[in-house]
DNA sequence: AATCTTTCCTGCCGGC
DNA sequence: TGCCGGCAGGAAAGAT
């Protein structure tokens, strides 16, 4: 479900339901996520009055008085904001209780999400530390992009959504930000000109820009923190489309396989 | 049965 | 020889 325009707008609608408020109970009930919850979680977030909420990648940062809740989404992770007494469903693995009678419930089916509490800075988290430019930040551009990919034999694609490279560029994004920028997926990336790689990071800016105006994707059932799907799947460019006719061209979109996942692009428009 | 949004880890290889 | 980085594949688990 996330990347990274889907985190954003769950952090956006966060912040507003969090601020000022504190945690005051903890209900772990499966500490088996990627990482497994560690034990004495539920006491470090006891009683902490919750600050601001940042994103790092994909990465939601909950920063707390004495340490910062990190939260990922994995695959299938949700987070949303309901009344204190709501029932837990099948995969609410964990409930942060609130002190204005709501409660912050954390689910995902896949568990591959995670959830770790530190008491240092959290970006010198090793999961943090060595992540790549944020792709909306000052200072990434397509020099930073062309520095970045010295010496990288590997298709662009993936080079794209390696988050040491580039934080927070997944499957979807990566093949839309190629097709608006006419790059071929599987071209390798030191084989694509620096002049080429300031066409990419425009492309990324102007791809995450619309997703986030939209709202983000709906990719099975995503939903926001206020349960508002998003709709940017409708402007989708490639993914998903093979067979389709491109709208730039009208030639057949294609679909092939890099890594074990899929790619989608228009080989007419993409070289 | 195959596929899907994530990303860490392992094993292997090449370059210095 | 040893070390480091890059690269490909596997792994986690559930729903459709």
């Amino acid at each position: 479900m996330p990347e990274l325009p889907e985190v954003e707008t769950i952090r956006r609608g966060l912040a507003p339901l969090l601020a000022g408020r504190r945690f005051t109970h903890v209900t772990v009930r499966h500490r088996g996520l990627r990482w497994p919850i560690a034990p004495g979680f539920e006491r470090q977030l006891e009683a902490r009055a919750i600050g601001a909420i940042d994103r790092r990648a994909k990465y939601l940062l909950i920063r707390c008085d004495g340490g910062t809740l990190i939260v990922h989404l994995g695959m299938s992770g949700s987070l949303c904001v309901v009344p204190a007494a709501t029932p837990p469903g099948k995969h609410d693995h964990l409930d942060l209780a609130l002190d204005d009678g709501r409660m912050l419930r954390f689910n995902d089916p896949r568990r591959f999400g995670s959830v770790h509490w530190v008491e240092d800075d959290p970006l010198d988290h090793p999961l943090l530390a060595t992540l790549g430019p944020e792709p909306l930040a000052p200072g990434f551009d397509g020099d930073r992009l062309y520095a970045e990919t010295r010496g990288r034999k590997a298709a662009i694609k993936q080079v794209l959504m390696d988050g040491h490279v580039l934080a927070g560029i997944g499957n979807i994004y990566a093949s839309e930000a190629l097709y608006r920028a006419g790059i071929h997926p599987a071209r390798s990336a030191r084989r694509v000109s620096r002049a080429r790689y300031r066409l990419l990071a425009d492309a990324i800016h102007t791809t995450l820009d619309l997703a986030l105006a939209a709202g983000g994707s709906t990719l099975r059932d995503f939903v926001d923190a206020t349960g508002a799907p998003g709709c940017f799947q409708q402007q989708y460019g490639v993914y998903g489309k093979a067979g389709q006719p491109c709208e730039r061209c009208g030639s057949a979109i294609r679909q092939l396989r890099q890594g074990q996942r899929s790619t989608f692009y228009c080989p007419h428009c993409q070289r």
